[in-house]
DNA sequence: ACGCTACTTGCGTACTTGCGCAATCAATGA
DNA sequence: TCATTGATTGCGCAAGTACGCAAGTAGCGT
């Protein structure tokens, strides 16, 4: 119906016709997720410049505590962030260079 | 207070210690969310194989065709699709090859 | 004009998310 | 042990999102 290139990835367990399975996309779907809120980037930004803690985030993008928190959360059940304490304090950084990348990309994107 | 190396990156207008306004990302959070649902991620990969129609996107994304409409009408407000009418039916298409090296990073950090 | 197919929009509902606030847990020091 | 600082968790509410269904719009053929 379409004049379309085609359907040329095949050998699909799934409804849709390319390599992820539904419970892959959901996965992915997490990190879009992870990725959807101007406050999260905001704390990814900053992580690019190192380690920081829940304190420093929540003060250099002027949120609560508690709602930082909740944000590192989701950072963290998204696999983009990790965490060490140190006495007191938790100290966040990036999981890998690939979390920056990407954020460049999706910058890049919306260029 | 952390250790952390510090904030280096500087004169910035913004309450968050880095490079991009509040508003910049609002636009990038917006492609986050675009990315944020498997079937909108399903929808890239079939897309990943050429321009379809949208019964075709709803045919092998298994949904409703409203439902489609309303999730390209995302992607496209995200411009990560673009679309031309061929006769009767609406084409869709990726609107860049960064579209889907960008999901291939999400994939990637998944991994 | 009509009907037909393809797509989009509007609306109601169920579910999810972001946020503030209070309460709780964790580590340190007196 | 108790107080203090730092972080997380639970709760309630407002706002946003996904979905199905019905109604509306757009192009094509008769």
């Amino acid at each position: 119906m379409t004049l379309a290139t085609a359907p040329d990835l095949s050998t699909e367990t799934d409804d849709c016709t390319d390599v992820s399975s539904e419970a892959d996309r959901q996965r992915f779907a997490a990190i879009g997720r992870a990725l959807a809120d101007p406050k999260r980037l905001c704390v990814l930004e900053i992580l690019a410049g190192g380690e920081r803690s829940v304190s420093d985030l929540s003060r250099e993008a002027s949120c609560h505590v508690p709602n930082m928190s909740q944000h590192l959360a989701v950072l963290r059940s998204a696999g983009l962030v990790e965490t060490r304490r140190e006495g007191n304090a938790v100290l966040y950084r990036l999981a890998n260079p690939h979390v920056l990348e990407t954020y460049r990309l999706i910058q890049a994107l919306a260029g």
